[in-house]
DNA sequence: ACATCAACTTTGCCACACAAAGCTCTTTGC
DNA sequence: GCAAAGAGCTTTGTGTGGCAAAGTTGATGT
């Protein structure tokens, strides 16, 4: 008695999407973290566009969810904080891709 | 004076994204509605697997944002909404998975 | 000493996605 | 022929969540 829809389920790939990759801001940061590996606030804030604000609220999520690590340190006297994809991250980000790309390739019935 | 951000700026294509498309329930219906230019109602609930309520919201809103035209009328004495994409909603459509494609590739530094 | 700046975090608000309830007709028991 | 059920929606309610504004902490000018 598996699957309660009579047919057609395997045809909606996005209904189950990743929220936490699919919000833009965060989109930007992984991709951005997978092509340099580890990068501080200040350049993920540079490079996204982000406030503070917005860019520390979205950092702890992706850190919640396992996808960053986040190494806070103090250089020459200032708070620092380095971001890295974990390997848990660059996974999700794969199958973010995978299904998004499906289904940016529209229906053909 | 136009460019407030010293440089890079054209390095982030997901900014000004069009939010109402990357909702994946909408990106689905718009995606549909390109493909068979023309369905009701039941058939979109049908095959987005979403309920009445959210399905009818979301057409509110593309509706309102004009890409979708709804005409309802009485068919056999019951309500019955034909929706279809309008030329504004497949250049909109067309405009996001441009954007989302690039973004997607990843950024090679 | 006071203000300022850098690097954040926390709080507050507003929009919105989803669910639950409501609404209007029609059809189906009984 | 009348009540209950169902089809086809819309409206309301609610919780999550993104963004901005304010707060925090310590170092550095002046």
């Amino acid at each position: 008695m598996a699957g309660d829809e009579p047919q057609g389920d395997a045809f909606r790939p996005l209904t189950d999407i990743d929220r936490l990759i699919h919000e833009p801001a965060r989109l930007m940061i992984l991709s951005f973290l997978e092509a340099v590996d580890s990068a501080d606030y200040v350049f993920l804030m540079r490079v996204s566009g982000l406030t503070w604000g917005n860019l520390s609220s979205h950092m702890t999520k992706l850190e919640e969810a396992g996808y960053v690590t986040v190494k806070k340190e103090f250089l020459n006297k200032k708070p620092h904080s380095m971001a890295q994809l974990t390997l848990q991250g660059k996974q999700a980000l794969e199958a973010y891709r995978l299904v998004m790309k499906k289904a940016l390739e529209g229906y053909s019935l």
